[in-house]
DNA sequence: ATAGCAGCCGTACCATAGTACGGAGTCAAG
DNA sequence: CTTGACTCCGTACTATGGTACGGCTGCTAT
């Protein structure tokens, strides 16, 4: 069958390993297909939750939580999935501004420390903020 | 003493468990100090260094690297510490941006399911680029 | 002087997200 | 029809960064 793969081919599409796969099966990110003979084979509708995990990770969710925005994929709990983006939204925004914050902190430590020899490079200092 | 406290204050003052502190203190992160008696006392280097530690986590270093920067910091391997802060603002671009992305699909997700009833509102749709 | 927190210590345990391993079965090619 | 790669399965182990527990001791206030 075209599209259909083993869990090596869908693992490599996604660049995970075939463990992880099985991993999320265990956890009941993605279910197992019914295999033909002995052997599983995986359709683009894997492929594309598979990724999907991998980018909702991304964004910060937990497995626990990309478990239940996959539940509300079939609901119409608008409610909350409009929560969930909502919180993830703000929780981003701080780690954003976190970030960038010991950006600026590590630019400074770069910049004292560029400067030739002698005298200390404070690190500590570095980051305190003022 | 003034400026001297002991683990729970110094603990309170970064926010964190008195156990986190001596689990810092184990990985060699914070030195022990002598005690005056039984019990130890913490000044304001303590308190730096906790605090800086901290933020260094922030900063998405690990203990491990934590450890280093702090070795680095009595010393003047300015190559090394020019090395780690460049790696490290390096990576928080690359983060940031990966968070920015996420934050633009989340933000694609809320706008969509916001709007009223019917119809599904596809979480998995939301996270695929393009 | 005695109760009762704090502090100290080692060891054990926790969550999260995998990663590794060993044995048994299976499929496809030569 | 055998060899070799791949699959499946359960269990165990890993890394990171803590958190908890229990026993003992010592400081302090009543």
């Amino acid at each position: 069958m075209k599209n259909a793969m083993t869990i090596a081919g869908l693992a490599k599409a996604v660049d995970v390993g075939v463990e992880t796969v099985r991993y999320y099966q265990r956890r009941g990110l993605l279910q197992v297909p019914i295999a033909i003979g002995a052997v599983r084979h995986y359709g683009p509708d894997d492929l594309r939750r598979l990724r999907f995990i991998r980018r909702a990770q991304g964004a910060g969710f937990t497995l626990e939580e990309i478990t239940e925005l996959l539940a509300l994929d079939r609901t119409e709990d608008r409610r909350r999935i409009h929560a969930m983006a909502a919180e993830r939204i703000a929780a981003l925004d701080t780690k954003i501004h976190e970030l960038e914050a010991s950006r600026a902190a590590l630019e400074r430590l770069r910049a004292t420390c560029a400067s030739g020899k002698g005298g200390a490079c404070p690190i500590i200092e570095a980051f305190d903020p003022g």
